[in-house]
DNA sequence: AAATAAACGAGACGGTACGTCCCGTCTTAAA
DNA sequence: TTTAAGACGGGACGTACCGTCTCGTTTATTT
């Protein structure tokens, strides 16, 4: 039954963004009660989320190659493309939810933004390990400059969401993150 | 009468956002009549944005020095100061009413986000031609970068918004488009 | 409108009683939204008394005639006839309505039980006036003792409510209330 | 389990009347689950009848004296004095009920008003073997106009329900029904 | 100065969705 | 096999806003 839900849920998240996201409108495609929604989850935002978390939050994991920034932005440029289509139209949903509903909000950073932002970490610290990115560098502002204007584009579209735009993003940050020619060779010393 | 409603509009998005934002809330505030604002404006969606181009959009501009890099990254610490605070809540207000209502993010793209774009386009290509930056460089992917971020932040606060954030970022994304050495030397050939 | 909706009201509790009584039905029925029922009454309850003050409680008054006690007891048959149909219906609706619901309880009393009460009063004192009653007699009580069987074959249907029953009933009552040879006497001298 | 069902159900009844009267309520102060009292009982006029049946309709009986008009007297004080505290408040509370559910109807009358008229009717035919009433009368109209206003004061409480009330009105009925005196005559003949 | 147009206030109206409460049915695991 | 526990579909409640509408009342404008 929860599972019916969620994915109906998640359906018109997708679809029809908030606007259509109503918890008749769930109940009604996944051929339940209202009753039975409001039985698990307190309202609407935590169902959006849940929905989202359960079905949508796909991980796009990071490859592991030799190059820890080509992993990073192999996987945004991955990001980019599925974010461009469907999956974005809910996330914008749930971040706007969110400006009117703390409890969603929260929801969404640690169950989602929190944990991903995490494993992006995880990467550029190889990256650090590697010799391949500065080490003295604030990892959540650089977290915050590739994957932030992903966010934008879906939030704010002026423009296309496309994977090549993520790779020119990405080339264009991590230029800016090499270590000093001479910080290489001392490294290697 | 007009300016009274736009005020009160923006008083209580700036306050309370999208939730405290109603019809009937602006006109008491305000001491109209709903039926005077709905005269003036079509829904919600139109007055938000309304309000917060007639009030709160004060243009925060770019400094005029030698180094346009610097000029961009002390708006942007700017920019960040003061988006992290009222002016956060009532844009994250209007981003969010813009996923369900497409006419309120329009209205927020053109009268808002691309006009700031082009005043960034403007003061990055004093850059490219003052030399700081390179030529090739796709300015739209650098606005992007630079300014997504911050959106970002303040529609997902996943920490604060503050002008030493936006200096380091700043710093990351310009440290990758510096001319290369022999483009320097070239280009002062 | 509001008159369609109280219209719409009492139909319904006559025909179906308090379970057919919803405000959803109400408002189909007088073709209005749910909301305008809303507007001018806080609940049900008070509906359902307003829409029998205004539409049923038709006063059904008392003859006058050399006799009181005549006049009152043809006025008693005449609210059995009427009270044995469907306004019957209406009133044990209200009355049930009126056990868990102190407010709809108090409007009935106050809107109808007590003014119906004051004019039997006025009906009986006319009979104490005539010597046809004895002049000690607590009217209080003569009141329930007249009305209260009345209501109580509306609420507890144990037998059918019929105007000659009313009569005996008026007969047996009265036949107690008439003034002791004597007293008659002595009034006369 | 019954029993402790039951008694929580009049329990409830008594304390908050039919609003109060929940089954979950019933369950949870009975320590049973909901369950369980539908296995046993239909829906919740059922048990609401049945609640009332088993603990509180202690049957108030008739005295047996002299005079049979006194015996009946002195149980409709008692009648009111006991009805005019809780068990007023679970009678009404059935009444209601049984305006939207026939069956509650029919077991509140079958189980407990006709036989309570059955033990009235043999009380007042012990006055008309005593010559205290006239033989002539219709007993179920007597029973209207003795218990009736009885009831008519728990459900339409417009004023309090005392046994010197009650001792008048009994008063008043009876006067009316003494046999003429040259009945008594000719009946002592 | 009178006539006329506009903007205004007040607020009713039909509607949609919300979240709550309770109903009566049902399945399941433990005692 | 009776019980406790509790999920399920369903229906009504009362609330909050939405956007539309009518209707008199100012307030200005224009003749």
């Amino acid at each position: 039954m929860k599972i019916a839900i969620l994915k109906a849920a998640n359906e018109l998240l997708e679809e029809q963004g908030l606007s259509g996201f109503t918890i008749d409108a769930v109940a009604t495609r996944s051929g339940t009660a209202r009753s039975s929604i409001y039985r698990w989850w307190p309202n609407r935002g935590a169902l959006a989320i849940a929905g989202f978390l359960a079905e949508t939050a796909q991980k796009i994991g990071y490859p592991v190659t030799a190059s820890a920034v080509a992993d990073v932005k192999s996987q945004m440029m991955r990001v980019a493309e599925v974010y461009g289509q469907k999956v974005g139209r809910t996330i914008s949903a749930l971040v706007a939810q969110g400006q009117s509903d703390p409890e969603a909000l929260r929801a969404l950073l640690d169950g989602y933004v929190l944990p991903r932002r995490e494993e992006a970490k995880k990467a550029l610290l190889r990256g650090i390990a590697n010799g391949e990115l500065r080490a003295d560098v604030d990892l959540d502002v650089v977290i915050d400059a590739l994957y932030g204007p992903i966010w934008y584009r879906i939030l704010v579209p002026h423009a296309p969401l496309t994977s090549e735009w993520a790779g020119h993003l990405a080339d264009y940050v991590f230029d800016g993150l090499r270590p000093a020619a001479a910080d290489v060779l001392s490294a290697r010393a």
